[in-house]
DNA sequence: CGCTTTTGACCTGCGC
DNA sequence: GCGCAGGTCAAAAGCG
């Protein structure tokens, strides 16, 4: 009772087509955390991990933010996800930001010409936002959680804006924004319709800026290496779980310079303890996003 | 009293 | 072009 998620064979991924099994074996040098804060930033997600709640578990990640994802959409259907009561990484995938997925709400904040002219009816809402103006959409991390409760703590405060109902799921999404001022770090935290107890929390962005406080002894501690003893890689091509574990920092930093991902660190035994320095990462822009969506997305069904 | 949640309206991209 | 689904706003309600 503790070897399912033993089996290397592809399950489905809930987020995409993809479906492959990811296996970060342990290594003695990095964990996942370590890599996040060592990085530099996307502390969010390093402290997303620690979440508060005894009962949640990590069951998967995935980024992205390339094209429109489907938490809980119809993918779901064929999960299977093995969730094993070991709190182990089931499929981790992710995605460059570089695109809108679908609505961008920056149109208003400006709401010109909403008098006459309009009709008046329309309250408000009523955007005209400049032609040429390309929104970059931030990367995303995405991963699933087991827990009771939707909304996982993660030292940082959030205030919820928004509630949708998923299409093919009968657990509404929530939609949730860093409290801070200037931290334009969003999430979005849904349930999955297969398996209620698998919140699944989506990170978009990253904090500037230090975690509150109020971080329980629970937090930014837990994420380590023994989260990610997974069994094996599925990916062809990446006999290294590492290898394809970082490239996702890569991918992420397509999207604005966040989590400045160290080579050096990820390699050297010993990466000292880095203070965290919030977005200040070089947008290494790197092209991963053409390589990782490949690997990490099991295109074709 | 200030902040968070709730909730309906509105916006936008995409598929048909 | 229309409708759907997802995402966001903001006014009102709740809560400490």
């Amino acid at each position: 009772m503790s070897d399912e998620h033993r089996n290397p064979s592809y399950y489905y991924d809930p987020f995409q087509s993809s479906h492959f099994s990811s296996a970060y074996n342990d290594h003695p040098f990095m964990s996942f955390t370590d890599c996040l804060q060592g990085s530099g930033d996307y502390n969010s997600l390093a402290t997303t991990f620690g979440l508060s709640p005894s009962t949640s578990e990590v069951l998967s990640s995935v980024e992205y933010g390339h094209q429109k994802q489907e938490l809980g959409g119809g993918s779901e259907s064929t999960n299977h996800n093995p969730a094993t009561p070991n709190s182990s990484i089931s499929s981790s995938s992710t995605e460059a930001g570089g695109e809108e997925d679908s609505s961008k709400g920056r149109r208003l904040e400006t709401q010109l010409k909403e008098s006459e002219d309009g009709g008046e009816s329309s309250k408000k809402q009523s955007k005209s936002k400049k032609k040429g103006e390309k929104r970059e959409r931030e990367p995303r991390f995405a991963f699933m959680t087991k827990s009771e409760v939707d909304h996982l703590e993660d030292g940082y405060r959030w205030r919820k804006y928004g509630q949708k109902a998923v299409k093919n799921s009968p657990y509404p999404r929530s939609y949730y924004r860093c409290t801070t001022q200037k931290c334009t770090v969003k999430k979005r935290v849904e349930r999955s319709f297969q398996d209620p107890s698998i919140v699944i929390t989506t990170y978009e962005g990253q904090h500037n800026h230090p975690i509150p406080a109020t971080l329980r002894g629970s937090g930014a501690g837990m994420f380590t290496t023994s989260m990610f003893a997974a069994p094996t890689t599925a990916i062809p091509g990446y006999s290294n779980p590492q290898e394809m574990m970082f490239q996702v920092p890569h991918m992420m930093n397509q999207g604005g310079g966040n989590f400045a991902y160290n080579p050096q660190a990820l390699t050297s035994t010993h990466h000292h303890h880095h203070q965290q320095q919030y977005n200040q990462g070089p947008p290494d822009y790197g092209l991963l996003q053409d390589i990782v969506p490949s690997m990490f997305f099991k295109q074709e069904p």
